[in-house]
DNA sequence: AGGCTAATGACAGTCACTGACAATTGACAA
DNA sequence: TTGTCAATTGTCAGTGACTGTCATTAGCCT
């Protein structure tokens, strides 16, 4: 990697660490492209060299994770069931994404931004419709999985739906809690997940949630 | 109601018809809020005195089938378990929102534009943030009905995260085929929300899907 | 060293949106 | 009916996200 690359990279890291940091303090809103082209001493033109947008600053360490849970499903044996190779996978792929995310920032501050994501409407709105094209995605795997044609058989995709709207209920929850580590995160989902069967079957009234 | 009113309404009705048909014809990110005015003979300023954004005016009629659903779903027999009184309520208003929806623009324009919110990104997005703020609100109604606390009991949101998650697949299924009627609509989510209790019990590679 | 190409900066323009102020117009009492 | 008051509107100027264009700079390669 010659010198021209090595100097591309390192402003698209310190744009991206910049950006994140200012969310992070300041709030989405309140940054301006300029500012964060400013805290790099590059113009605004080349902020928008290396990022679509300033969206894509934001959810840069996001697709990583995204990445590493849908290979996460791939990888399951193809004997689980469904609802749970999803629940394995994610779990699973959160053991390991600390490391990935360090690799570009600091743990801490992505969760920070993450935070700002879900307390700012127009992230949050982003990060759902992205959520809904994993979705889709993960909906495909899950059929092929099982040998089925996502396009004919509706149950792959309502029981990614259903699993991916628990993760964001979770998600939404960790986030408007004050325990901001991965590792309170994971938990929640854990037990989340192990609410579905209970939600599902039975009578509510009857039993008690744990 | 004096003749300051009555224009008032005319300008607002105006433009949310201009801006709906052109959105329909054009598209939306081809629509500028000076084309809506100017189509309008108003000034731009004039229109975000109507509506806070240009998105407002896409969402105007959504916003009325919503507040109809969740009417109907309080309306439902206490009795009735989470998932029926879901599925009986959107069923059913769905029946009658034909006549809200005409009062205001033509159902066709409608659907129209119900099309261009689930292929365009930025419109897809706010939708999807909608629609989380509505299944807050639903999980709250179904927690009550069932004497639970929301923040306590993660049931009532999993129900509801399940029960958006089948309706946002069928939306964006009816939005991709050629069946734009509100009928087919209706038909599709009858047909998914059957399929829930399949999807979601036995093994799928011994039992076929209608 | 010098020519080639990629990266950058500077500039101008579009579009959504906002604040401020002046002009207009309906409402209502005298 | 008229005059006053308040609401509605238009105009203008400005901000912030983004895009296209073109000249300049800087690494690359012979």
């Amino acid at each position: 990697m010659n010198l021209r690359e090595r100097k591309k990279r390192r402003t698209r890291d310190a744009l991206l660490r910049a950006a994140l940091e200012l969310f992070a303090t300041r709030g989405y809103e309140e940054t301006t492209v300029d500012d964060i082209a400013a805290a790099v001493d590059v113009s605004q033109r080349t902020f928008f060299r290396y990022f679509a947008g300033k969206e894509e600053t934001a959810f840069y360490v996001p697709r990583l994770a995204e990445t590493q849970v849908v290979e996460a499903v791939r990888a399951r044996p193809p004997g689980e069931a469904p609802l749970e190779a999803l629940r394995r996978a994610v779990l699973e792929s959160w053991d390991r994404i600390n490391e990935t995310i360090e690799e570009i920032v600091p743990v801490e501050l992505h969760m920070r931004v993450y935070r700002v994501i879900e307390s700012t409407p127009a992230l949050l709105a982003a990060h759902l419709r992205r959520a809904a094209e994993l979705e889709e995605e993960l909906a495909r795997i899950i059929a092929e999985r099982e040998g089925l044609d996502v396009d004919a058989d509706p149950r792959p995709r309502i029981v990614v739906a259903l699993f991916g709207g628990v993760i964001r209920v979770t998600e939404r929850l960790w986030s408007a809690g004050d325990d901001l580590t991965l590792e309170g995160m994971r938990q929640l989902t854990a037990t989340y997940l192990d609410q579905v069967g209970p939600a599902l079957a039975g009578n509510w009234r009857t039993e008690q949630s744990p």
